[in-house]
DNA sequence: TGGATATACTTGAGCTGTCAACAATCATAC
DNA sequence: GTATGATTGTTGACAGCTCAAGTATATCCA
């Protein structure tokens, strides 16, 4: 029981405390993340909500945000004309090193002062068992 | 990296899907269950605060609404004026009690299907040992 | 072909929580 | 006693997200 809120602490805080100062959510940063990984640095809409566990809306408006800063921007897909990519900037992928720097410096600090190693990959372990809850499906490609 | 993310999602559905069904929030639950243990069931909001890792701003609000409902009713204390306390009130328990045993059976029934009782026993352990954090002070009563 | 259904995305309204500024009370030191 | 500072709690403005409804495009099937 009480083990989900001691963690659901802890993310709280990374999320305000840490990527505020760089301007960014933490829903933010995953966004970031997510795309420069992504082939061309560029996603859909649905992908990048199903994979942040954001509603296609939060999704709009998180994105709208990013774009005013100059970090993504749209692009529409040939082959279909409902979706809307968003596409990382150079601008974008400059912030997020810049950032990334940071965070994975504060989220190491935190956990390597509390964990070994080896519990560090019993914890990812166990973890990785959680999400099924409600994510399935396939990314689907814009060119069959 | 991925592991707390893979977590807090699994927190907010928990947060969205179980307890919103039963008209609660995580947070309005957990305030609920704490009144609940608490000596003659009522506590002081900075207290609440605390321990739900709320500000204190958002226990104000989050109170407002349970007291709207019937659950928490609001006392003042003898020895100090500036403190309100949060009273739990018979509505509010029944209430705890109904949701509590739905909520305890989905959180039950989602990780029992995936831990043995060993590894939950591991889990617990490792997730205590991050709280720390931002959480100190001990209580403070009101009769000194 | 064309009508029904599904998919991708956006928008308006509202909820939950934060931050900053505030009022009231208490505790302490002179 | 009375000024100083800390503690308790509330409020206004706003951020971030969800839900429900709406638009536009795509897909299927008769």
């Amino acid at each position: 029981m009480g083990l989900l809120r001691a963690h659901a602490s802890v993310t709280r805080r990374f999320n305000a405390d840490l990527v505020a100062d760089h301007g960014l959510t933490l829903n933010a940063y995953e966004v970031l993340l997510r795309l420069s990984r992504a082939p061309d640095r560029r996603m859909r809409r649905v992908d990048l909500s199903e994979e942040i566990l954001l509603t296609p809306s939060g999704i709009t408006r998180l994105l709208a945000g990013l774009e005013q800063s100059g970090y993504v921007e749209r692009a529409s897909c040939a082959s279909d004309a409902r979706v809307t990519y968003a596409q990382l900037t150079d601008d974008g992928l400059a912030k997020l090193r810049e950032a990334s720097e940071a965070h994975v410096a504060d989220v190491r600090g935190l956990f390597a002062e509390r964990y070994s190693q080896g519990e560090l990959q019993t914890l990812r372990d166990l973890l990785e068992r959680l999400p099924p809850e409600g994510a399935e499906d396939e990314s689907a490609d814009c060119t069959p």
